[in-house]
DNA sequence: TCCGTGACTTTAT
DNA sequence: CATAAAGCCACGG
């Protein structure tokens, strides 16, 4: 099992800072990471999760287009409406719920 | 160095 | 609405 690198840290302090009931995609997560001045892409972001992604919020990573990753849609839509997220079917509304993080708290995160 | 692999994304059917 | 195809690019072997 391979050990998480520094990306991967990264990206996990990010998912972990998503607040309850709110979303990102994996997208999201790649461009945030860019942002911080790591190379990233958003299958990059999956890997991570599907890797590490066990000890955050994972259920509030979910597709572009709001689609739950088929692998996991099933929990992820349960904690989800745990949280009062809207889930119809394996589709949360992303538009509404999209959450945007203050980049200087989280290059304070960084440190 | 090269190559196959995706918890992805966007565009075209 | 669903499906397919093409694009994408870091990563590990």
């Amino acid at each position: 099992m391979r050990e998480p690198g520094l990306l991967d840290e990264r990206i996990l302090v990010v998912v972990d800072a998503v607040p309850v009931g709110r979303l990102v995609s994996y997208g999201d997560l790649a461009v945030i990471m860019q942002m911080l001045g790591m190379p990233c892409t958003a299958r990059r972001v999956a890997r991570t999760m599907r890797e590490f992604g066990a000890g955050v919020p994972w259920w509030r990573v979910v597709r572009s287009d709001g689609t739950l990753a088929p692998a996991v849609a099933q929990p992820a839509a349960e904690r989800l409406r745990g949280e009062g997220v809207a889930v119809d079917g394996a589709r949360v509304p992303l538009v509404q719920l999209r959450w945007q993080p203050d980049l200087d708290a989280l290059s304070q995160l960084m440190r």
